[in-house]
RNA sequence: GUGAGCGUAGCUCAACAGGUUAGAGCGCUGGACUGUGGCUCCAGAGGCUGAGGGUUCGAUCCCCUUCGUUCACCCCA
């Protein structure tokens, strides 16, 4: 079991047991971006290292010691994209599309690549499903894509998942509100944790969401950037929370949202969810409208992003299943392998799955994997129907077992028929 | 990058304080039932106990190293 060439850690294989959840969400999730004007866009896994050191910020730790970055033969330094909102404003620049009508609405789905440990709903290799929507500055904007976020939590039903929102500001007011931060905490350094001082450095922001108590409790009095938003600002957050209001969102404002990437500026948002580990993020998103110019272009957006696996933990399966084959056809002697063969493409033909054993075992084992694989209807062949012409249908459910006419049982399924729909 | 736990059959796990031939359930294959699933019974296949070194008369067990894995920190989706 330790022998042979196995995945690198944290790129795990994901079994069909696994795999077509993951594809549920996908297309539950397409679907209704689509309703909302969304348009699948398909992104580059790797791009010029640049764009991402560029647009998510130098000084994150994404871009210092979680990209896996690697030179090309042409000496340039490219990286496995660990997120997908830089892409989709490159490809908005690159492609000229601010000057089509109206504002761009994209959605992507696919694996990123951060260079992390893994853990629990954590993965080097990860799948998102995020959207953007570029050229538009308006809260309304804001407001929709957090409604359709909401939204989207009722149709795949999934619960214990809150929205918080919160207001990061923008290059006039935030700058101010750093300076005030930085007083209070130097003010309080005593009380913090270690991890808070050494983050008073690298990110203030962040020590707004310590969990260590002693800090909770220095920090009761800490500014928060909602109180110092410059006058647009404000506006702009007022506006998008009445909408949310008048929308019926249900969300928190949370002060402690902060994003991990440098871009962001007004609307940030995350949906959380307790039951995911150490991990509690599911979504998370925000307004970018600096984002553009740092990559060569000049736009506002918005977007987000979500976990696919780390929805896959949290959603309720219950009422989802699997289907499972149509049939089964069963060779019940040597000379029936190739007609039962035969009758498996006739079915498939007309739309149903079917399962043919392929490994010469006797009746009875093929009888058993039916079972096993959830099939309720056999077709049986041997030499005494292939002389006759017929075939014996065995219902599990009903536990009933006839042989008919193969023709006339094609033609009852024909009939019967409509070929189920398949996905 | 840091810390802790765990690596025994395909899977989930046993093996009193180091002791003889490493067991069980599930799964798989066959049989009881000459061409009939589920339930039951019987049998069989399947192990360099992650790898390497050490201590010992003797190591799955103790020690060191290494690799893998899980969870947590950090950080994030």
């Amino acid at each position: 079991m330790t022998k042979g060439i196995r995945a690198i850690r944290g790129f795990r294989d994901i079994p069909p047991e696994e795999a077509w959840k993951l594809s549920y969400i996908e297309d539950r999730t397409q679907e209704h971006f689509q309703r909302y004007g969304y348009r699948e866009i398909r992104l580059p896994m790797v791009e010029f290292t640049e764009l991402f050191a560029r647009g998510i910020g130098e000084a994150t730790d994404i871009v210092e010691k979680e990209m896996y970055t690697f030179l090309d033969r042409n000496g340039q330094s490219l990286s496995l994209r660990p997120e997908g909102t830089a892409s989709a404003v490159r490809a908005y620049i690159e492609g000229g599309w601010k000057s089509q009508h109206g504002i761009t609405k994209v959605y992507y789905s696919g694996p990123m690549f951060r260079y992390e440990r893994p853990q629990k709903g954590r993965y080097r290799q990860f799948y998102q499903l995020g959207l953007e929507a570029i050229g538009g500055a308006g809260p309304l904007v804001d407001a929709e894509v957090i409604d359709l976020l909401h939204r989207l939590f009722l149709v795949v039903e999934v619960q214990d998942v809150r929205i918080l929102v919160n207001s990061l500001g923008c290059g006039k007011c935030r700058p101010d509100f750093r300076v005030r931060l930085l007083e209070y905490l130097t003010g309080v350094a005593r009380e913090l944790c270690s991890n808070c001082r050494r983050r008073m450095e690298s990110n203030p922001l962040r020590v707004l969401d310590c969990k260590v108590p002693g800090c909770r409790s220095a920090l009761e009095k800490v500014p928060v950037m909602l109180d110092y938003l410059c006058a647009e600002c404000e506006d702009h957050f007022s506006a998008v929370r009445e909408a949310l209001d008048g929308l019926e969102v249900p969300y928190n404002v949370d002060p402690r949202i902060v994003r991990g990437l440098d871009y962001y500026n007004r609307t940030a948002f995350e949906a959380v969810c307790d039951r995911l580990g150490s991990q509690n993020a599911v979504a998370a998103g925000g307004r970018y409208d600096g984002l553009a110019k740092e990559i060569g272009g000049d736009a506002p957006g918005i977007g987000f992003a979500m976990g696919l696996e780390r929805l896959g933990l949290i959603m309720n399966w219950d009422d989802v299943v699997p289907e499972n084959p149509d049939y089964y056809v069963a060779a019940a002697t040597s000379s029936a392998r190739i007609p039962a063969l035969e009758l498996g493409d006739r079915l498939r033909a007309l739309g149903f799955s079917v399962e043919v054993d392929l490994e010469d075992r006797s009746l009875k084992a093929q009888l058993r994997s039916a079972n096993r694989m959830g099939i309720d209807s056999v077709l049986i062949l041997g030499d005494d129907e292939l002389s006759g012409g017929t075939v014996t249908l065995k219902d599990f459910v009903e536990k009933i077992q006839r042989e008919v006419p193969l023709e006339e049982f094609m033609k009852e399924v024909m009939a019967a028929g409509t070929g189920p729909e398949r996905r």
